[in-house]
DNA sequence: TCTGGGGTCCTAGGACCC
DNA sequence: TCTGGGGTCCTAGGACCC
């Protein structure tokens, strides 16, 4: 029995996010920034048609949007996060295999569901979400994931519909064809163009090629695609909890810093936020990655990155910060203007294994007690954190105010109205 | 003045081993 | 004169995704 994949996507999600807390926002151009108001993310249709490119830069289009009356939000991921929670919460409730992909984007594979009434089923779920939550998506089903990636794309673009099944709703031929190969699930910019130099212009196009030139010309992941576009299972549904290998937080800072104290308590904070995430999928860290970087767009682009090797495995801020501070000191360079710092926790394992603890350290050592009392204060810090609001509790070196020149810009944004007490919205009579 | 923040996987090449 | 072959591990860099 052939095997058939889902794909439901959010239609422009950030976009409608904002739509459902401000209705007036309907039928209107509007487009979300990413952090620090810095370059468009999500568009609704309305923008698109008005020529607003993805990733163009805000400080390019300010004047344009001015004039054309685009509405111009930043980004509140607080609310899109508990948004696509509540969506893919009604998804799991129509089918047990769910892969949640992204923010707006979550896999199923669909297993014993009655295939002839299949398009009912879908449309059925597509009004659940709309009635339940309020966005609309689409849903692409193919044979692969690559092929559900194409139908979604034709339900969207070509056929403004919510529902393309591959072969019911149109051929197999017809949707390959009409796929563009820079459209395709898996093929960058880099690869569309070297395919598109040799005359491969569509998904079509691809999918006749021979998958062992493929992989020896570009690559494994390359043929892979070209196989899945046949119809063969190369991808599978990944819906089991798999902790991350790397974690990391950074940012940009709201204008460019060149004091060194300003960008450790920047760095600091970005270290608090990475080892809350490290601790809340029970692991530790051995080696951490710290960078600073100038505007790469201006002549001068010093970009350094400092590797530094912990003595023994952790989860805790304080040592994490106090590594991660020595290693900023090491490629900090003054009279820089800086743009950006963050850090990379690498060499990740389970917190369950059990270590084996340096004999010479004396500060974490084999004193059993002071190490269970650290992870105490930890899960206090963690629990207090998710309670009543995020950083509520923080370390000293995070904070030299409550404001700081480096913390983010944004101009625009929309209520938590989701997740904060005082952001609900009040309904009067 | 102003250009995001996270991730993944694969590959090639070097070091090292027997 | 002729100077092996096979394997592993690690790292950096490059491609991709949202």
């Amino acid at each position: 029995m052939t095997r058939l994949f889902a794909i439901i996507d959010c239609n422009n999600f950030y976009v409608s996010c904002e739509r459902i807390f401000d209705p007036q926002l309907k039928h209107k151009p509007v487009v979300v920034l990413s952090n620090n108001d810095g370059c468009v993310i999500a568009r609704s249709n309305e923008a698109k048609a008005l020529g607003i490119e993805m990733g163009a830069p805000y400080f390019k289009i300010q004047a344009f949007c001015q004039r054309q009356n685009i509405v111009v939000k930043s980004s509140n991921y607080t609310l899109y996060g508990d948004m696509s929670n509540r969506v893919m919460h009604i998804i799991q409730g129509f089918e047990p295999n769910v892969e949640l992909y992204s923010i707006d984007e979550a896999f199923i594979e669909l297993l014993g569901t009655n295939h002839i009434n299949l398009k009912k089923y879908l449309m059925h779920l597509v009004k659940t979400i709309k009635q339940y939550v309020g966005i609309p998506i689409a849903i692409g089903v193919g044979e692969t994931k690559t092929l559900a990636k194409v139908a979604v794309f034709q339900a969207k673009k070509r056929l403004q519909q919510a529902v393309c099944i591959l072969n019911q709703t149109m051929t197999y031929e017809q949707a390959l064809m009409t796929t563009p190969i820079e459209e395709i699930w898996g093929i960058g910019r880099r690869w569309a163009k070297a395919l598109t130099y040799r005359g491969i212009l569509n998904a079509f196009d691809l999918s006749r090629l021979s998958p062992e030139v493929i992989r020896r010309q570009f690559s494994m992941v390359l043929a892979n695609t070209l196989r899945e576009l046949r119809g063969y299972v190369c991808l599978h549904l990944e819906n089991k909890f798999t902790p991350k290998k790397n974690i990391m937080s950074s940012k940009s800072f709201g204008k460019t810093q060149s004091d060194y104290a300003t960008i450790a308590e920047a760095l600091s904070n970005y270290c608090a936020r990475a080892s809350e995430k490290l601790r809340a999928q029970g692991s530790l860290t051995q080696q951490l990655q710290v960078f600073l970087t100038t505007n790469r767009f201006k002549q001068t682009y010093y970009a350094p990155c400092a590797q530094i090797r912990l003595p023994q495995y952790t989860n805790d801020t304080r040592t994490i910060i106090r590594f991660a501070k020595a290693g900023l000191k090491k490629i900090f360079k003054p009279g820089l203007s800086y743009q950006k710092t963050g850090v990379l926790l690498c060499d990740l394992i389970s917190q369950d294994i059990p270590l084996q603890t340096d004999l010479f350290n004396f500060e974490n050592g084999c004193v059993k007690d002071r190490l269970d009392a650290k992870q105490r204060t930890l899960k206090v810090l963690d629990k207090i954190n998710q309670r009543y609001a995020k950083d509520i509790l923080f370390l000293a070196c995070q904070r030299m105010q409550h404001t700081s020149p480096w913390m983010m810009r944004s101009e625009n944004r929309s209520r938590c109205y989701t997740t904060r007490w005082e952001d609900i919205i009040e309904v009067k009579n």
